[in-house]
RNA sequence: GCGGACGUGGUGGAAUUGGUAGACACAAGGGACUUAAAAUCCCUCGGAGCAAGCUCUGUGCGGGUUCGAGUCCCGCCGUCCGCACCA
């Protein structure tokens, strides 16, 4: 029976191993056609995909296909982003080795994904724990470490005393560790660095570059980078601090405010603050109590500005025998300028909060253009806008940028000490990159620590440093650090009795160079240079916007960086960045208030009315808002469940379909079920058109008659906008256009006879052709299948994409609308190539126009060619 | 606080970038087929007015530019996102 159903449990199986048999999306390297390298973001080998995955796969497999099918000879790789906390994690929990656990869950996952007929080159595959990759990590670090772009240096971090790690700002929430709750401590430990700040301006500015690039992630980036231009301004202590300078350094932005400034402010790190707590208990006192304030937001948004004043002072530089008074401020940061700022209250809402409670002076320098002066007074709100400047000497009456050069100028020319009391600066938010993690399942840093050598590079011959497998996870902190014998090592250079690095490198190091190991994967280095040249930049990366800057931030300073150590020919590795949406679903609660899985809910509608119970009891449940899926809402779908029941091409068609790309989308048991349908109609439409298309020998018929051209036009017009959406990657529209295709073409095959004419046979045959190619690179086995149902016998996958007739793109006469004032009023079918005053004629004498117009001559008559026409009256 | 994006039927969303608003899909309602269900097919589906062709109205709100505005400009309202004591 022809009006079988299509079965994908069967269909899916098969052709997928059909595809590995005849290995058709192996890629090799040397290959004459264009290269096109499609990627997307490696996953994290959590043990299962989630629907995010399927999103983000689908997509980069729907341009891969579509790519090959167009002549490129493409890559599309896939690997494990395979080190990180919750391998530790669960080693902890359950007694397994992160090793074992890892690479289970990487079996597993690859399992999964491969259900999803993805045409992955599986032979590139690897692993950022395989110790083939880390290897070639650490040659990078030491080529790194030679070029000065990785040094050593002493920092503050974040420490939870209870996991004895070190933890990110974002792993701190309200002054207490992530997972052990413990108040974090601010330590100073020594810590490796990549030097990312050596490429601010150049990151900065090739961002212009990336036009392929969402705006939001460039403004993103821009904000990152944070570039400002200023003055570094020296003030001399009128009495220097004992064992101090005798200037004191401030970054600023508004020289021009100069002479608002009422105070000095200092970070309590800074290294005059500390000097002054020395000889002064209640000073020590204050900066203790400072640092115990944290840096959670919260605290830095109800903190109140709190000073202490050092006694101190420093001379204005233009105003002679005015001094201003040096506090030690909470709200200076060490990390940013210099660590030290000139107040100015008139003009900074931090500054005036600060004077106005310690009683500080406050003169408004910079006078609103519709101010008057002598009139203008600030109490509780500063005035940071554009202005000219009022009681400030020779400032007096410029505009804000001329007075920030005036300053600059007279300050460059003034000397103190000898030098320059100011130099022009750029300053960056942007600082170095902090690798260090006390971590065991992570990339080893090739270092020896020698106590007379000091920190020593383990020569390139003896790399791998390879992470030992006996380890114990029985106390927290790093393994590593307790190992009896790893870390002790004769020194490199001198012999004597060392010890090795025991830290590992944060993650986001192995994913800064991946893209770049696919193209050569077993290389003896970490790039062949002659192939990575020819793959990267990678022609399309897709992935989650939550990458926007860190990952592709440093991905952007990994390439630079390897190209000034000879290992890459370019600087930026995306050459079109594309940011996904998240998968949402609604939720639902019991009435207990716990959250219930939606495999577990049954949904029924009536009169737009929905209600939900659960499956198993009818109990009632509470249908809540939709949201991002998550496990601890448990609004999750498990892709296997899907490709179990539907088909992993439902799957595909149905993320791909109804909701742009990059927005969210709302996963719902009806969308699945509509995909679901759909695939069928084709099957069956194709299985009608089948009995009754003309056979693939059969030669194009010498004219074409009405219907077949009908089929044709359709055909052809459709594939060219199917092309044009996959190359913009709205595939939403592309799935619109395919339904379109597929109605018009179910009704026309209704209408026909019971012998239609060798026209429509031969059209049929090419339509369902056509059709079964445009559907191929997003529901790959339905296609397939399809394929071979038309008695073709190779497969479509490695099929060339169909030429559209240009001759049947165009038409010979064309349906305008027409407006009378600008209100459709008419239609009007005229030739294609019609004069506009014949148009202009044709639809004067429209009945339609004629009652509008009601006798009288219209003052002007709009025609568009090929567009509108508008009558106004 | 600073920066950015967005707002179209019951829902997801189209709209050739200033030219027929609501393509396509989901949901819903009605009908056909069936002993029945599933599957499938047909019809309706922004709002208001008449049975219908038809008319008016309609893209968050208020103005403006234009022959013509979902699209451009100005001002509000709302939602979402990023950064955040950055001097």
């Amino acid at each position: 029976m022809a009006s079988e159903r299509y079965n994908p449990q069967d269909a899916e199986p098969k052709w997928q191993a059909r595809w590995a048999e005849a290995d058709v999306f192996r890629t090799e390297n040397d290959d004459d056609r264009p290269t096109y390298y499609v990627l997307e973001m490696f996953p994290y080998p959590s043990g299962r995909i989630h629907v995010g995955h399927v999103r983000n796969y689908t997509m980069g497999d729907v341009v891969a296909r579509y790519k090959r099918a167009k002549g490129f000879n493409v890559l599309h790789p896939m690997g494990w982003d395979a080190f990180g906390m919750p391998a530790e994690n669960a080693a902890m929990q359950n007694r397994v080795h992160p090793k074992d656990w890892t690479y289970e869950n990487i079996a597993a996952m690859r399992g999964q994904l491969k259900l999803m007929g993805l045409s992955l080159d599986w032979s590139r595959e690897f692993a950022t724990c395989d110790v083939e990759y880390y290897a070639q990590q650490q040659f990078l670090f030491l080529d790194f470490l030679e070029k000065g772009l990785a040094y050593r240096r002493t920092s503050k971090v974040n420490w939870d005393p209870v996991d004895h790690t070190v933890l990110a700002n974002e792993q701190v929430i309200d002054g207490r560790g992530w997972r052990s709750g413990a108040l974090v401590e601010q330590r100073e430990l020594t810590q490796w660095f990549f030097r990312i700040t050596a490429y601010s301006q150049d990151l900065l500015d090739a961002l212009d570059g990336l036009d392929r690039w969402p705006d939001k992630v460039r403004l993103m980036q821009q904000n990152w980078i944070g570039r400002s231009e200023g003055l570094r301004i020296r003030f001399a202590f009128e009495t220097p601090p004992s064992g101090g300078d005798t200037a004191l350094e401030v970054f600023t932005t508004r020289p021009d405010t100069l002479f608002g400034a009422s105070f000095m402010a200092l970070s309590p790190d800074h290294p005059v603050a500390q000097a002054c707590a020395k000889d002064n208990a209640a000073l020590a006192e204050f900066i203790e109590e400072c640092r115990r304030m944290g840096t959670s937001v919260t605290a830095i948004e109800t903190a109140e500005k709190k000073g202490f004043d050092t006694g101190l002072r420093v001379r204005h530089p233009f105003v002679e025998g005015h001094t201003l008074p040096v506090y030690v401020a909470n709200f200076i940061l060490m990390d940013y300028g210099t660590g030290a700022i000139f107040g100015c209250p008139g003009h900074d809402q931090r500054d005036l909060d600060f004077a106005n409670k310690y009683g500080l002076p406050v003169v408004p320098v910079v006078l609103p253009p519709d101010e008057d002066a002598s009139g203008f007074r600030i109490f509780e709100e500063a005035y940071t806008g554009d202005g000219t400047l009022i009681n400030s000497d020779f400032l007096d009456g410029l505009t804000f940028p001329d007075a920030k050069e005036a300053v600059a100028k007279r300050l460059e020319d003034v000397t103190l000490d000898g030098s320059a009391q100011a130099e022009r600066q750029i300053n960056f938010r942007l600082r170095d990159w902090g690798v260090s993690r006390q971590r065991y399942w992570g990339c080893p840093i090739p270092i020896v620590h020698c106590p007379t050598c000091g920190a020593v590079p383990v020569p390139k011959a003896d790399l791998p440093v390879r992470l030992p497998d006996d380890i114990e996870f029985d106390k927290p902190g790093n393994p590593l650090d307790r190992h009896p014998t790893w870390r002790d090592v004769a020194c490199p250079q001198c012999g004597a009795a060392a010890r090795r690095e025991t830290d590992t490198m944060d993650t986001f190091v192995d994913s800064s160079w991946y893209f770049a190991r696919f193209t050569a994967p077993t290389a003896e280095t970490p790039t062949d240079t002659e192939i990575v040249d020819r793959w990267l930049p990678v022609d399309q990366y897709i992935g989650g916007v939550e990458h926007a800057i860190l990952h592709l931030l440093y991905s952007r300073f990994f390439a630079r960086a390897m190209r000034d150590t000879g290992h890459l020919k370019l600087a930026e590795p995306f050459n079109a960045l594309f940011t996904q949406g998240m998968v949402t679903h609604e939720t639902y609660r019991n009435d207990a208030g716990e959250w219930i899985n939606p495999a577990d809910v049954d949904i029924s509608e009536r009169e737009g009315r929905r209600t939900a119970r659960l499956a198993a009891t009818g109990e009632a449940i509470e249908i809540g808002p939709i949201e991002k899926m998550s496990k601890s809402k448990k609004n999750t779908i498990d892709p296997s469940d899907i490709i179990e029941t539907y088909g992993a091409d439902t799957a595909r068609w149905f993320i791909i379909s109804d909701t742009p790309p990059d927005r969210d989308i709302q996963w719902t048991d009806a969308g699945v079920e509509g995909s679901q349908r759909f695939l069928q109609r084709v099957w069956r439409f194709i299985t009608d058109a089948n009995r009754i298309r003309a056979d693939f020998s059969e030669s194009k018929p010498e004219s074409m008659d009405a219907t077949g051209t009908e089929i044709r036009k359709a055909v052809h017009k459709a594939l060219v906008a199917v092309e044009s959406d996959i190359e913009a990657l709205a595939f939403n529209r592309a799935v619109a256009r395919i339904y379109e295709l597929v109605n018009t073409l179910m009704r026309i095959q209704q209408s026909l006879d019971e012998t239609p004419s060798p026209s429509v046979r031969w059209a049929l045959r090419e339509a369902v052709d056509y059709l079964v190619h445009m559907m191929a690179p997003m529901t790959p086995h339905f296609s397939e299948e399809c394929w071979a149902m038309l008695g073709q016998s190779d497969m479509v996958s490695v099929r060339p994409w169909p030429n559209a007739e240009p001759t049947l793109l165009v038409e010979s006469t064309i349906t305008l609308p027409v407006q009378v004032n600008g209100k459709r009023r008419d239609e009007i079918v005229v030739d294609a190539d019609a004069s506009q005053s014949d148009v202009e004629g044709a639809v004067l004498a429209l009945e339609s126009v004629q009652k509008f117009l009601d006798g009288k001559t219209p003052k002007k008559v709009i025609v568009v060619p090929k567009r509108i026409v508008n009558v106004v009256a």
